[in-house]
DNA sequence: AAGCATCCTGACCGATCGGTCAGCTTTTTA
DNA sequence: TAAAAAGCTGACCGATCGGTCAGGATGCTT
């Protein structure tokens, strides 16, 4: 056995990666069923027997790809608290997303795919996870509009419009480069458009910004 | 022949909008290459071979679908000029499109995957009707800042910002109802997200309620 | 060098895919 | 009522689906 601890990733780490990374993108683009392991396979360079061979089958490899979506969000969306600066906590959130649409606009799309499908993989993490996290959201939203920090919006829609309008930009980027004449969306382009949320955002919800 | 102006839809119609109403459901879940004829024929209650000799072929179905949806949502959001009021132009589009994603989620879930699959249908009529809409819009939405009516906001990114929150209750609503453990938005859920959404971004924006 | 475990893949399986078509039934026309 | 037209569908086509497996290739240990 080679050592875990080489810089050099082992031929299996190395395939199971590129195969991870092409399945990303045909199930990101053609949803569970409309993904073939055949695509797959080509899009990673590999014979078909050899990507099941690493993956056991395709039920699994997309389950692996949902949970490594859901860790992605987990570990850049930090926890916050009452104390926090309101302004400073939605303006983290809103670039955080803003970031994570930019880096992985496939993680977000093979969620949208999944929600669009009814989220039959999915249901207990949205009804675990996900619930908790924005209840425990909700509830420091509600103190602020208490404290007189922010208007007294519904926290759960204004987390529904965080969301949305940040992974709109990785979801329907072929909308929006195809009505605005780009070939891709360029860094200036997020940075406006994160800046452009921030602003209406937290002017919408009565935020005093910094 | 039987008198097309009867009240009573022929059996070719009825059969026909039955096939259209669940292929709109198949595609809108699993997308393109993920729907079979097979299941939509399940799901009109018919023979594959008759849904077949009903719409030719699974692309004509598809695109006949397709340009149904962009019909529904040229005719829902009416045109503007200069001279109408901010406020009540927003509050329109906002609130005429949350009422697509009330009445027609269906047909929103379908152009979310074929936007998701990179548009290869609609390419056409996104750097067209679509581009030229929002060029109308954003002129005008100009020219209320040059007056003083709103805030200098990036116009585009306005419009995008509009459509991803209120498009969001349709596509999502699997997610909306897991976390809100609901089983579906009722009309209260979407008057208060309406009522939200339009306090927020005109507010957000600088335009002044009526 | 020998033995052994892991890695890999071409060939194949039954099921399902989109689509065709011959031929039956039903309706309309003459 | 007979002929023509339209509506309809079971059987079938080649292609592709997800998945299995025998067996060859490769690399590590002794």
């Amino acid at each position: 056995m080679s050592d875990p601890n080489l810089p050099e990733a082992t031929v299996r780490e190395r395939n199971l990666q590129r195969i991870l990374e092409a399945a990303e993108g045909v199930f990101a683009r053609h949803g569970y069923r409309g993904a073939s392991i055949q695509a797959i396979a080509a899009a990673a360079g590999l014979p078909k027997s050899n990507v099941l061979y690493y993956v056991g089958s395709k039920r699994k490899l997309y389950m692996t790809l949902l949970e490594r979506t859901m860790q992605r969000w987990n570990t850049a969306l930090s926890d916050i608290t009452v104390d926090d600066d309101p302004a400073s906590v939605l303006e983290g959130f809103i670039r955080s997303k803003m970031r994570l649409s930019q880096t992985h606009p496939l993680s977000s799309r093979l969620f949208a795919n999944e929600i669009l499908q009814g989220a039959p993989f999915l249901q207990a993490s949205l009804r675990g996870d996900m619930r908790e996290w924005v209840e425990s959201r909700t509830k420091i939203f509600r103190l602020w509009a208490d404290q007189g920090l922010m208007d007294p919006v519904d926290p759960v829609w204004l987390i529904f419009l965080i969301w949305s309008a940040t992974q709109h930009y990785a979801d329907f980027e072929a909308q929006i480069t195809g009505i605005t004449d780009r070939t891709r969306l360029s860094d200036r382009d997020f940075a406006s458009a994160s800046d452009f949320l921030c602003q209406v955002i937290l002017k919408g919800c009565g935020v005093k910004a910094r």
